[in-house]
DNA sequence: CTTTAGCACTCCTCGCTCCCGAGTGCTAAA
DNA sequence: TTTAGCACTCGGGAGCGAGGAGTGCTAAAG
């Protein structure tokens, strides 16, 4: 059972007018917007099935209509226009992507805040890491007789490091000999496997130096987990007070709250394509049953892959950050692809 | 001039009471949780001593007193009891400690949520970093032809390590020679005479060395200038939301927006003391002269030390954040102290 | 059958007044 | 110097009414 394209209309014409006012949409408004001329009657008619049909809301009787999350369910799938960013936009997300050539630490975290700052609106980010992330070698740096340095660059070619203190003490040839065992039996292998393969070696090699290769690769493990994984960044909360319907302190409160402590449980991934709209109760979570989520996803080199979420209320105006986003989302993606991550590129430059 | 032991006695208990339910103080309360046995006539004309003194002030003629910034410097200068944290509160700050045994990188951070997680309050956090911070050492691996790891180690034995591309390429025995160089005139120096010692290089080497050598002097640049030391963390902004003074959504906006913007200004490093606490109008930030901050330091390692600064009210509970905040910060410096900061020190069970 | 004009009705918003009570300042007596 | 007494002030909340936006319905017109 399709609507009529004349209560499509209507139906966007309200969409589009409560997303950017945040009060109920009149007949006489509608009708004034609308390209074929019909009366306000009219409307008033075609406004009472589309509340029947539940894809509007009335506030109460004698007030305009409102969206409901299935109406902006259908306007996100069928009537929203593809918004074309415009050449300012677009610059200004390429230049923001400019600035952030940094290491991968704060990239993630970095993206999050620039989320947030594209389309004011809280924005979380975070990386969805390889399960299969492998250690590609090992450099052991000697610094003096009782620590040395374990370098660590992984299959994706980040590089970590740190220092390592060991209790018993190692010595320059026992180093080189660790760094030979460590890259022919733990380089190319995931976590549990690692572990295993300790765990062989352990009756056969002398104590001391055992627990400086359980050292290490306890060190390892904690790099291929990754730091950066399974943390979520939360930025740009404040942004949300200045939406009229989050001029309740209460309100506000317990969204940022959501959002900065429960973070593990922010919701959802795209599924196989790389956008998600997610419209009020869609979401599972109980908390977030009366806002949006537009949430991206990019790669980061080949096997990671990156996510940007952004929050809002379900009158989010889902053209402009949906573009916004998935553009940002593709340059995020292009920006990895185009060279090795840690690699800020050729800089002429040579400041401070 | 000295007030009388009454009139501080009065101005104590207005304070107490306004900072546990942010209204006016009549007199009758006052009368009633006074030691001495006097009448509420008494008490007015002492209450309106203390205003013309300038220690409090009247919303408007009818209604009870609240203290003024003058006045609570008075009381945390001289009325408020040093508050003895409860066995539970040290056992919980303890506790955190114990849990944050992590990487410097994340220390930081972490210790501001936590100052906010403890205080109720928003907080932020930064590590005023070592000026003359140097290079200890410097090691360079081959990776291939075209890259390779450069590590390098700080004076306070941090470590940190990134691949660079050489896009001239360099053989292993270049990067020994060029790893030896480094050792020998760019370590203990600091930024700007790496940088001067660059320049005097850049004729007597050959070009595609320069170059390469140069990107590492850049990258060791960037270490040392600190990719922690002059970042701010804010976190717990939302905690505000939950007081009276910021219902406001404007207020509270505000705030938050300053603190997360404005992260460079934020105020006021303790002198030479280690815990600062600044009133009101005290603070030369304007967005924050009606607020109050408290702000800690403690020590990371011999040359480095941290700041968490917690922002609430000028209605804020002295007594108690002053407490709990000082604690944490010795409990950071003695974490810090008792062993190198990248350690996680022996651990004997080797989990996952 | 659809569209339109007309009209009574609903219900929110805003401004107004009024009352209440908490708390004060002042005066005069103890 | 302290206290009791009392008139006064002022903010906050309740109650009321006008205004207005918007509706639903009906009946006529296309």
């Amino acid at each position: 059972m399709d609507l009529t394209p004349r209560k499509k209309e209507i139906l966007k014409v309200v969409i589009e007018n409560y997303i950017s006012t945040a009060e109920p949409v009149g007949s006489k408004a509608i009708a004034s917007q609308l390209t074929s001329k019909v009366s306000s009657a009219t409307i008033r008619n075609e406004l009472a099935d589309l509340v029947e049909m539940g894809y509007l809301e009335q506030p109460h009787t004698s007030a305009g209509r409102i969206p409901s999350p299935k109406g902006y369910r259908l306007y996100v799938n069928e009537l929203m226009e593809q918004r074309a960013l415009s050449l300012q936009e677009t610059e200004e997300i390429n230049r923001a992507l400019q600035m952030k050539m940094q290491e991968l630490d704060g990239v993630i975290s970095k993206a999050g805040q620039m989320a947030a700052a594209l389309v004011n609106y809280p924005a979380y980010a975070m990386a969805s890491g390889t399960p299969g992330l492998t250690v590609q070698r090992f450099d052991l740096l000697p610094v003096d007789q009782g620590s040395f340095i374990a370098v660590v660059m992984t299959q994706d070619s980040r590089v970590k490091s740190r220092l390592i203190r060991s209790e018993t003490g190692v010595d320059a040839d026992q180093l080189a000999a660790l760094a030979a065992l460590l890259n022919a039996q733990f380089t190319g292998v995931d976590e549990t496997e690692m572990n295993h393969r300790l765990m062989d070696l352990s009756s056969k090699t002398p104590g001391p130096l055992f627990m400086t290769l359980s050292q290490t690769i306890e060190y390892a493990c904690s790099v291929i987990e990754g730091g950066e994984k399974n943390k979520v960044y939360t930025t740009g909360a404040n942004n949300i007070l200045k939406l009229p319907e989050f001029r309740d302190a209460d309100k506000a409160h317990e969204l940022m709250s959501f959002m900065v402590d429960n973070t593990e449980n922010l919701p959802v991934p795209p599924a196989g394509t790389n956008m998600e709209i997610l419209i009020g109760p869609e979401n599972v979570n109980e908390a977030l049953r009366d806002t949006s989520v537009v949430v991206a996803s990019y790669d980061i080199g080949d096997n990671m892959r990156g996510l940007i979420g952004v929050v809002g209320p379900t009158r989010m105006d889902y053209a402009t950050v949906a573009a916004r986003l998935s553009y940002f989302a593709e340059g995020l993606t292009k920006m990895f692809g185009k060279q090795d991550p840690l690699l800020p590129g050729p800089k002429e430059e040579q400041k401070t």
